[in-house]
DNA sequence: GCTGATCCATAGTTTGAGCTTATTGATTGA
DNA sequence: TCAATCAATAAGCTCAAACTATGGATCAGC
C-alpha cells in the first residue's frame, strides 16, 4: 500500500522511457517484461499520476513522465558521483584535511603544503596559525588534524616526527656595540633587554630558546613579551632591546637589526609534525608520506649548527 | 555479489549518522538491529569503504561517511521534490504550455493568459505568434499546445471553441470623400485599392474578412498584400488604399486613418480557441476553463453589431 | 574481580516483494 | 479473417531482507 521508492524504479523508469518499448527495456534490463510492467504501475502508483500513456500498440511519456526523467537521470547521476566522492574521501583521495601551525614554521609549512597539494589535489587544506600551545590544543580537540609545532615536548596522546631544526641566533640592535663582529657570546647580552614570547605560549619552547642564555649563566627575565616574533624583531631594529630568536625567522630583517651567530654550545630548535596518537586515517599518512619526502631536504638544509 | 545500491541504504545510512547508535536506530526504521547491520555493511561494500567506526561500545562516522550524510541527505531530498514536481505536472498544477495565436488576437490573448497565470502560477507559458495556418500547424505537429486563431474553419482533428466574436469596420484615409461620415456603405469602396493580409494566410479568414465587399457585389481584388494590421492600417494612413478589419485591430489609429462602421448585414469576425481533438490533459483543461470564465465577458464588450 | 547491562555482530529461519513463465486481450497489417 | 505484436494479468517460485536467538566485547557497580 503505502510503498516506497526505490532507485530500481528509477533505473526502470529510465529505461522504459529511452526505449518506449515494453519488451526492449526489459531486455536491456535483464528482466522479463511483466517484472517491469509491474514496477512501472507501481512507480505511478508512487507519484500519483501516469508517467507513460499505452496503447496496446505504442508507449510514450505522458507531461508528468517527461518532466521526471531528467530529475531521475540527474538523481540517478549525482548518487553515482557522491559515492565515488564517499571512495575517494575513504581512500584519502579527497577531503579536507586542517592544519594548524605556528606562525613562525610558516615557511616550513608551505614548503610541504606544497608537496601534499601536488600528491593529493582534491584534498581541501585548511590552515590555522597560532601558539604551539593552541596548535596542541587543537589537535586535542580534533579541530586540527595535523599540527607543526615547536620545540614540543613528548606526551602519550600526541606523536611528534621532527620535520626540520635550526639553530638559534641573537638578533641585536645596528648600534649595539656587538654589532661590529658576526658573532657573540651569550653573556655579552646580559645587561640588555630581552624581547620574546610569553612563556605561557610554549614553556617548553620557551626554555629551549633561552637556552643559551641560561648556558651562559644569565638569569632570564623577559623585559617585553611579545605575541610574535615579526614584532619583536621590530622592536630589536627599534633599539628597545635584543632577542634570541630561531634562525627562519631572522632570514628577513629590517635596517636597525643585525643576526649574529652564538658562540658556545650549539642550541637548536626542533620543528615538529604533531599528530594524535592512533589516528591512521590515510589522509594523514599521505600527509606524513609528503613530509617524509620533504624532510631530509630541510633538516639539512636549516640546521648548519655551528 | 555486485550488489546495487537502492534508496534503502541511503535511508538507513541517515537514521544510523544522526542516532550513531544501531539500536535505536533500527528503532526508528521500525525495523530489527541486525537488519540495519547487514544493510549498513552492505552499503559500505558497495562505497567501498568504511562509512562508520564501531566500537563494542559506540558508533561514530568517518571522515567517509561524514562526507556522504549531507550528500545522501541531498539525494532524498531532491528525489522526493521532484516526485512531488512530477505529481504537479501530472494533475496540470505545474509544467509548460505552448500558446500559438494570431498577432491580431494580441489583446484577448492576452487578457485571456492573465487569467489562467493567475490559478497556475506554476505553469510556464511560451508563446508564439504567426497567422491563422501558422497557429494551426503548430497545433497540428505539437509544438503548441493552445491556439488562438481567426475565422477557421470547422476540421475533425482540431476543437474550436468561441473566445469572442466582433464586427469588422472599414478604415479609410481621413482625405477620403467618405471619410466625413461615421458610416458606408460598402459598395462606396469599391473604387478604392484594397489593401488586405495575403488570403495564403488563411482562406477562411481571408473569405469572412472581405465578406462585407462582397455582400456589396464587389469584385474583391487586393490591390496591395501586408503580413499584419499595424502595417496594412499605416497604409491606409498614407493614403494608398482602404481595408476592411475587425474592430478590435481599429482601436487605436494613425492621424491619417479613419474608422467607419458598415452599413448593410452585420459581418462579424471571430476568434477560437483551438486544441487537439482528443488532448484532454489537465493543464489543457485548466486553460480551457480559465478562458471559459472570461469568454462571457468578452464577447458582450467586443460584439456590439450594428 | 565478579556480575549484570549494554551493544554490535553472527547464525539460522521465515517471509514477502520481485521475479519468472504462461496466458489473455487489444490492436494492427496482410 | 487470420497472424503478429505488445502490454496486462495470473499464478507460482525464489532469493534477499527481514526476523529471533545467541555470541562476544566492553563497561559500570557492588
Amino acid at each position: 500500500m503505502d510503498q516506497r521508492i526505490e532507485l530500481r524504479h528509477l533505473r526502470y523508469f529510465l529505461a522504459l522511457a529511452e526505449e518506449l518499448h515494453f519488451g526492449r527495456a526489459a531486455q536491456r534490463l535483464h528482466i522479463a517484461q511483466p517484472a517491469l510492467s509491474q514496477q512501472i504501475r507501481q512507480l505511478e502508483k508512487i507519484v500519483g499520476v501516469e508517467l507513460f500513456r499505452r496503447t496496446s500498440r505504442s508507449v510514450h511519456l505522458t507531461e508528468a513522465g517527461a518532466a521526471f526523467q531528467p530529475r531521475a537521470r540527474n538523481v540517478l547521476d549525482r548518487l553515482a558521483a557522491d559515492l565515488d566522492e564517499a571512495g575517494r574521501v575513504g581512500r584519502g583521495e579527497a577531503g579536507r584535511l586542517d592544519v594548524a601551525f605556528i606562525t613562525s614554521a610558516t615557511a616550513i609549512v608551505s614548503e610541504h603544503l606544497r608537496e601534499f597539494s601536488r600528491r593529493r589535489p582534491d584534498v581541501q587544506v585548511k590552515l590555522h596559525d597560532g601558539f604551539t600551545t593552541d596548535v596542541l590544543a587543537a589537535l586535542e580537540r580534533g579541530t586540527a588534524d595535523v599540527g607543526i609545532v615547536r620545540d614540543a615536548e613528548e606526551r602519550d596522546d600526541i606523536d611528534l616526527s621532527l620535520l626540520a631544526s635550526e639553530r638559534f641566533v641573537a638578533v641585536i640592535p645596528t648600534e649595539h656595540p656587538a654589532a661590529r663582529c658576526d658573532h657573540v657570546e651569550a653573556r655579552v647580552l646580559a645587561a640588555d633587554p630581552l624581547i620574546l614570547f610569553p612563556r605561557s605560549a610554549g614553556t617548553h619552547a620557551f626554555d629551549m630558546n633561552t637556552q643559551p642564555l641560561r648556558n651562559a649563566g644569565i638569569d632570564v627575565q623577559v623585559a617585553q613579551e611579545c605575541s610574535n616574533w615579526h614584532t619583536i624583531i621590530m622592536f630589536v631594529a627599534a633599539g628597545l632591546g635584543v632577542t634570541i630568536a630561531p634562525y627562519s625567522v631572522t632570514t628577513l630583517l629590517p635596517a636597525g637589526a643585525r643576526r649574529l651567530e652564538l658562540d658556545g654550545p650549539p642550541t637548536v630548535s626542533r620543528i615538529f609534525m604533531a599528530t594524535r596518537r592512533g589516528d591512521d586515517r590515510p589522509l594523514l599518512q599521505a600527509f606524513k608520506a609528503a613530509s617524509e619526502s620533504m624532510t631530509g631536504r630541510d633538516r639539512d638544509r636549516t640546521t648548519r649548527v655551528r
